[in-house]
DNA sequence: AGCACGCCGACT
DNA sequence: GTCGGCGTGCTC
């Protein structure tokens, strides 16, 4: 009898498997790896859906259920998704519903109504708006219809891009149709803001050291990882686009992964102003048809170029010969929910199955790929200088603790706000980073000294003044100012400086200023980034301040001036990487400045001056940096000289967590001698932030080294864990975790 | 995660 | 006697 191994929908770690389901006669020759299927699931036999990975036949088929329903799509799973699905399982202990989900797009195109899987309202087209350049214009009859008509003229828009340029509802569209002054088509919907750009360059020029490291790359043909090493602004984009073009010209496609799509408009313009329609922009907003529109534009060789965030390695591009992953070091490429894969290692193993070339480039590499590289692991190149050979930013490290002496107390200090000033003079744009986003970051009692905290969260709420509310940046929880003091009614004063503190006070230290605020909360309001940071490249902003999300890869011509705030807390935060992840923030930053121009400076605002991270951000020392670090962590044993493993244990009772985060390790120091592996366990502790939205964590920290034997040592603890019905608390494992 | 079973106290 | 609250165990 023929039988399905599916993946089941809500299937929690616990007992998540691969369901034996009969195939019965009617649907043998629909029921495939790929098919979506209704499975009765579990005592009451409730409707799941599931998705088949495995068909084979089988003779023993006593007491296994049937598939009531299937569907097929209109693409099945390839032997290249299987194994990506596989290879998450295995290395990420996630489920095997949670695996095909983030490989396959699925999921959200069936609902289950009754005994059946109903298709649920998708569309894969729309209508497209054009003017009729033949037609008569003084036959229009208004104002309106005009502006329509004008705006048309430059290319096929949607309703929804007319809407927000002309301002002009779909009737007067309808009618100019009617009229025959502007055409309509139906095509393909892709609602991504850049689908507009059409293909206008070909050719690229490279100077010397560009062509240095394409040549480089080329020439080898072995499987190994490519690492570039550019310093900002060395031109590595145009090294891409060359080798993209050479990808191409074999026939071959070709996938760029980058840290946040919102945040690389420059970089997706570049490729759509050189690859045209055949680039598809993937990231994780899109709606569950657009993701399916992109899986099959891909498929069936439609697109070549595929640009995206992490997800975006799952792309299943045909003939797929180099992947680039820009800014390498972002932790964005690490997913801390499940899968918890890293974008960089699937996108090695996908580099291996089919035999694409693998570029990571950053101008701060990650200490890990640095260190592979430096070992011979990885073809190391390396762009020391500029493309227009500009000099990197002078830079000036301010001593807080002396400008307060001198009676300086603000929190930008008097010399910046000069220099902020003297810029504008100058006619120069200023980026400013202050990563924290609100008001003021801390309420505290001046009676009972206690801080304000969120009642679900162990962590201090952050006022923010523009809505007038206390805003858990943990769970999002909102409550109202209060007048005094929960606890004691004593009053409260607020201090620390978050983006909306600083925009005001730089707007009245500098009157003129035209501040453009950007972070988290300032997105959703009247501007997307894409638009705010277009808004800032045609200089109707001096002044640009936000959080870390100002540091990535801004290309703009006039920002002369760079501003570090608050930077020691990155610093001081607990975790053997947080010395990298500022260094990067801060050289990263600092490289925004002086692209075009001389004389550009920035400034990091401290009140540990002789730190030594600091110094060498300041210096763009990266070498430096990095053989310090290496040697920290060799010597205390962190990655890459180990893999830090955590198991985490969740649960609504502290006590709770605690005691089976405890039992955890007795299962552990039970098992391991039978593995024979060198382990180091750390805890357990509880998480930095101990309580989210009411649920306790607890966690133990493993230092190993991550191989086969032993996932299969952690599955087999696991196991032991979950049979104990004693053990209350949820469990799960997030290997080289980007923060805690 | 659901869901059903079953053991217990409470109540017409 | 039976209704239902929640602890427990199972899911092809």
């Amino acid at each position: 009898m023929l039988t399905a191994g599916v993946a089941v929908d809500k299937a929690t770690l616990d007992f998540d498997m691969l369901f034996s389901y009969l195939v019965p006669d009617s649907f043998a020759a629909e029921v495939k790896p790929g098919s979506i299927v209704l499975v009765p699931f579990g005592r009451g036999n409730r409707m799941r859906t599931g998705i088949v990975l495995s068909v084979e036949d089988r003779e023993d088929t006593t007491s296994l259920k049937s598939i009531v329903d299937v569907k097929n799509e209109d693409h099945t799973i390839t032997a290249d998704a299987l194994k990506i699905i596989r290879y998450l399982k295995e290395t990420t202990f996630c489920t095997w519903y949670e695996a095909v989900k983030t490989v396959i797009p699925y999921g959200a195109l069936y609902k289950i109504d009754g005994d059946r899987l109903s298709k649920q309202l998708v569309r894969h087209l729309q209508n497209v708006y054009t003017a009729d350049r033949d037609f008569d214009v003084s036959q229009l009859k208004n104002e309106k219809q005009r502006a329509v008509y004008e705006f048309l003229k430059s290319g096929y828009y949607n309703i929804k891009q007319i809407e927000i340029n002309t301002g002009v509802k779909k009737t007067v569209v309808d009618t100019l149709v009617r009229y025959g002054a502007v055409k309509c088509r139906q095509t393909d919907k892709d609602t991504s803001v850049y689908s507009h750009i059409e293909k206008c360059r070909d050719h690229v020029a490279l100077s010397a050291q560009q062509q240095k490291v394409y040549d480089e790359i080329l020439r080898y043909n072995d499987d190994k990882t490519h690492l570039v090493h550019g310093v900002t602004s060395s031109g590595k984009s145009m090294v891409f686009i060359k080798l993209i073009q050479n990808a191409l010209a074999q026939g071959g496609s070709a996938m760029v992964l980058v840290p946040e799509i919102s945040l690389t408009p420059q970089m997706i313009r570049l490729l759509k102003e050189f690859f045209g329609d055949t680039v598809s922009v993937i990231h994780s907003q899109l709606s569950h048809t657009e993701r399916l529109l992109q899986y099959n534009r891909a498929l069936n060789g439609q697109s070549r170029v595929v640009v995206g965030t992490r997800s975006a390695v799952f792309t299943p591009l045909k003939d797929l010969k180099l992947i680039i992953v820009d800014e390498e070091h972002e932790k964005t490429f690490k997913s801390e929910s499940a899968p918890r894969y890293n974008a960089i290692r699937v996108a090695q193993f996908v580099a291996k199955n089919t035999g694409a070339r693998l570029v990571l480039a950053s101008a701060t590499p990650s200490v890990e790929s640095y260190y592979l590289a430096q070992n011979g692991f990885y073809h190391l190149h390396t762009m020391p200088n500029r493309y227009s050979d500009l000099p990197l930013p002078q830079v000036e490290i301010i001593d807080m603790s002396q400008q307060a002496m001198v009676g300086d107390t603000g929190p930008v200090s008097k010399v910046v706000l000069r220099y902020i000033a003297e810029n504008i003079a100058d006619g120069k744009q200023s980026i400013i980073l202050i990563n924290r986003r609100g008001y003021s970051t801390v309420g505290i009692c001046k009676d009972c000294r206690q801080p304000i905290k969120c009642k679900d969260c162990s962590v201090n709420l952050v006022k923010h003044k523009k809505q007038n509310k206390l805003m858990c940046h943990y769970c999002g929880r909102v409550y109202p100012v209060p007048e005094v003091c929960p606890e004691c009614g004593g009053e409260i004063s607020y201090s620390g400086y978050g983006t909306q503190h600083i925009e005001e006070y730089i707007q009245s230290a500098v009157p003129t200023a035209r501040i453009l605020r950007m972070d988290a909360d300032s997105t959703n309001q009247t501007q997307s980034h894409e638009e705010m940071l277009e808004a800032f490249g045609k200089k109707e902003y001096d002044i640009l301040i936000g959080t870390q999300m100002v540091a990535k890869g801004l290309d703009f011509d006039d920002v002369n001036l760079v501003v570090v705030l608050g930077i020691d807390a990155m610093l001081n935060h607990p975790g053997y990487n947080s010395a990298e992840q500022a260094f990067n923030l801060i050289t990263q930053v600092i490289g925004r400045a002086g692209r075009k121009a001389r004389g550009a400076k920035a400034v990091i605002q401290t009140y540990d001056s002789f730190n030594p991270t600091i110094n060498m951000a300041a210096a763009q020392d990266y070498n430096t940096f990095y053989k310090g670090e290496i040697a920290y962590r060799k010597l205390n044993t962190y990655p890459p000289f180990c893999t830090m493993v955590t198991v985490a244990f969740t649960h609504t009772s502290e006590p709770v967590a605690a005691k089976d985060s405890r039992t955890f390790l007795e299962i552990i120091k039970r098992i391991s001698p039978q593995y024979n592996i060198p382990l180091m366990v750390l805890g357990p502790v509880p998480f930095d932030v101990a309580m989210v939205s009411k649920t306790y964590r607890w966690r133990l920290s493993i230092k190993c080294k991550n191989n086969a034997l032993f996932r299969q040592f952690l599955n087999k603890a696991i196991e032991i864990y979950l049979k104990n019905k004693e053990n209350k608390s949820s469990v799960y494992v997030n290997i080289n975790p980007m923060q805690e």
